[in-house]
DNA sequence: ATAATCGAATGGTTTAACCATTATAACAAA
DNA sequence: TTTGTTATAATGGTTAAACCATTCGATTAT
């Protein structure tokens, strides 16, 4: 019924004003706050005070600090660092594994796409050919580490597909949370690299013929293979 | 392949140390951190410089602090407060609409249920059976706000059934961002109710012969049909 | 022209004091 | 004894003024 009344914390109401400009739309992204002496005077408080407000503001992501004579704090374009950086805690704290994260992933993949699929225009299917002929010729010269970003690439092109910002939100946020395990413990060879090729190839196919169902399930694999492998070599 | 060199400020370091000790268990939930006019002499710095790092720690949902002669610094468990706060910054700087995170949801929540009928054991099915007669009441008896509260506790039981936390949490944080928005949208009536009532029969009975696809299926229908309503009487 | 130097603005830090809140203890009243 | 009041002291919240460290740009020297 009732929310929690407000605290008495000057540098609350500070982050609250600042905040509320910035998602408003007054304080655009990559414009300049004034100085904290200057600021402290606008909102009448003291430095330290002030200095507190724009740590939690810092903290939130909405801006950056620089130093030096042309320095100061500048207003960011909100995204998702802030939900990485918690989703990074919260897998520090053993409060989920990397296999719950795998078994998320291969899901959210797989509803991905399908809302690809639905939304494919011609343009990105021809997009996804070119990376598909990219990664082909990796594949012969046995270059995996390039071949492996190729592979990214064509998740990212996938949530781009969806039209959602959520999706991408949550995919990115996956991503750069289970990435550093990839790279530890997926060794890349032929035969695999195979497989993701084959993968690729039968996804751009059930796109042609708009197989939204066909396509995710085959992400889906291509996912849990990636994963498995990954949970092996650990 | 390099990372950006450190900082030299003194309340990062403070921050990380704090939170590494969180992390690794060294401080356990329910502790008290010491008092900050002592805090500031073992890490040899000033009072305004570790207010400074608590500020932080506190905005990541490391620490509550409390007023008063026994208040302080304590360590909170991690959850996914700041995953929520983050998000809904996103939604209100207009990054993301409700629509967006309606898609989402459905995607979300037939994922949840195909895994939470892989996994449904015995006493998971009776307690949704109990939910279910719980509902049937309070449908009889017009009463739609104790019957939404069944409803929720159904989408959560749910979530507890996947045994996946990354999915739990998921669903918190779009559960608490959506959910003003229902409040203030979604009238219900008899009409309405019955049908969400015989989704959750449906739901009960594919888990009792194991159809994972056809409790998807429904709960994403289900889901859909709130969000359309929700739209339509905005 | 180019390089070195200097100055000034800005964030980062320190110190010391005072204010506001609140749990607890001491005390008073019933 | 029980209950209500008051005083105390520890703690977080705030303020003020000074100094340090970094950085950009102007000035100067070569």
């Amino acid at each position: 019924m009732f929310k929690k009344a407000k605290q008495t914390r000057v540098f609350q109401d500070v982050v609250e004003q600042i905040q509320d400009a910035i998602l408003n739309g007054t304080l655009e992204p990559g414009s300049k706050l004034p100085a904290e002496r200057a600021l402290k005077d606008v909102f009448n408080t003291s430095r330290g005070t002030l200095r507190e407000a724009l740590r939690v503001l810092e903290q939130k992501g909405l801006i950056d600090i620089k130093l030096g004579v042309a320095g100061g704090a500048i207003v960011k374009r909100i995204d998702t660092e802030p939900i990485m950086e918690s989703l990074a805690l919260l897998i520090r704290s053993g409060e989920v594994s990397i296999e719950h994260i795998a078994e998320f992933r291969i899901k959210i993949e797989g509803s991905m796409m399908e809302l690809a699929a639905e939304h494919a225009a011609k343009k990105d299917i021809q997009e996804l050919e070119s990376l598909f002929n990219e990664a082909k010729v990796f594949y012969k010269n046995s270059e995996w580490e390039s071949f492996l970003k190729i592979d990214e690439k064509m998740h990212t092109h996938i949530g781009m597909m969806t039209r959602n910002p959520v999706f991408q939100f949550v995919q990115k946020s996956i991503h750069d949370n289970i990435h550093q395990y990839y790279a530890q413990h997926l060794s890349m060879n032929k035969k695999r690299a195979l497989e993701n090729l084959t993968d690729f190839e039968k996804i751009i196919a059930a796109l042609k013929i708009n197989d939204a169902k066909t396509a995710s399930s085959i992400i889906m694999d291509h996912v849990k293979r990636f994963s498995d492998k990954m949970q092996k070599n650990r």
